[in-house]
DNA sequence: GCCGATATATCGCTCAGCGATGTATCGTCA
DNA sequence: TGACGATACATCGCTGAGCGATATATCGGC
C-alpha cells in the first residue's frame, strides 16, 4: 500500500486478487504488478501479503493453479475457478452494499463539496 | 457489524464514528444508535468496538468529553474537537480516494451489470 | 562479477475488531 | 416487589489480516 490509507484497504485485497484474475490466468508477481497500475501506483501489494492470499484462495478452491519451469523463471500461475468466479461476484456486490451503506452514514459529507463561493 | 462483510468495515469504523459526531456531540450508546438508523441496520457497532474507538479518538484528543451525571444514566459525551473535524476532513478524503481506486481496479465489474436482455 | 529486477515462500509481529464479561440504572409488567 | 430487557459504560483477551524481514534462485545489463 502506499498513496492510500493502509487501515482501508484490510478486507479488500482479496477482492482486488480476484479481479485481476477475472481477465486471464496470471503468476503471482504479475498479479501484483497488474494491481499497481491498474491503481495509479496507489496498492502496491507486497510479497508478504500477495502470496498468502494466493495460497488461502487456493485452498479454498477459488483458484487452481500450475508450475511453469519451462523458462528459467520458476513461475506459479493462477486461475480462476467456477466459485472463484461466484465468489467474485459475491465480493463485488459486499463491496457496493459497503460503498452504499458509507456514502448513507457519511450523509452530505459523501458529497464532493466545491470550492466555497 | 450485521448484513455487510465484517473484513471490509474494518479501518471505516473510526471514520463513521467522527462523521456521526459531526452534527453535534453525542454519547457513546446513542452514537451506537445513529449509525444503527443512519446504516439502514447494517451497521452495528458492539460495545466493544465502540467505546475503545471513543477513548482511542480521545487519547488523540479528536474528540473532548464531559460526564453527565444529572440524571440517573451516567452519559459520557463526546464533541469533536478542532483538530477531529480536521481529521474528519482527511478521512473523508481517504474514503474518496479509496472508492475511487477501487473503481479503477474492478474496472467493469464495478459497473451495475443488468440483467442480460 | 555485482547489482537490481524478477519470482516465490514463510515466520512472527502488530493492531483492529469483537465476544465475553462485569457493573449499574431505569421503566415495565406481572 | 422482583424479574427482565433496555440503557450506558468499561476492559480483557482472542482471532486473523497485513506486512516487514528474511531466505532462495534466476536473469539481464554494466
Amino acid at each position: 500500500m502506499d498513496g492510500l490509507n493502509p487501515e482501508l484497504m484490510r478486507g479488500s485485497l482479496e477482492l482486488m486478487v480476484l479481479s485481476v484474475l477475472s481477465d486471464g490466468s496470471k503468476y503471482g508477481y504479475l498479479i501484483q504488478q497488474r494491481l499497481k497500475d491498474a491503481s495509479d501506483e496507489l496498492v502496491d501489494l507486497k510479497a508478504g501479503t500477495l502470496y498468502p492470499i494466493l495460497h488461502k484462495l487456493e485452498t479454498k478452491k477459488m483458484v487452481r493453479c500450475r508450475w511453469d519451469d519451462s523458462t528459467g523463471r520458476r513461475r506459479k500461475w493462477y486461475e480462476l475457478t467456477a466459485a472463484g468466479k461466484k465468489q467474485l461476484k459475491v465480493r463485488v456486490d459486499e463491496w457496493q452494499a459497503y460503498v452504499e451503506c458509507l456514502r448513507r452514514v457519511l450523509g452530505p459529507l459523501a458529497d464532493p463539496s466545491p470550492m466555497p463561493a
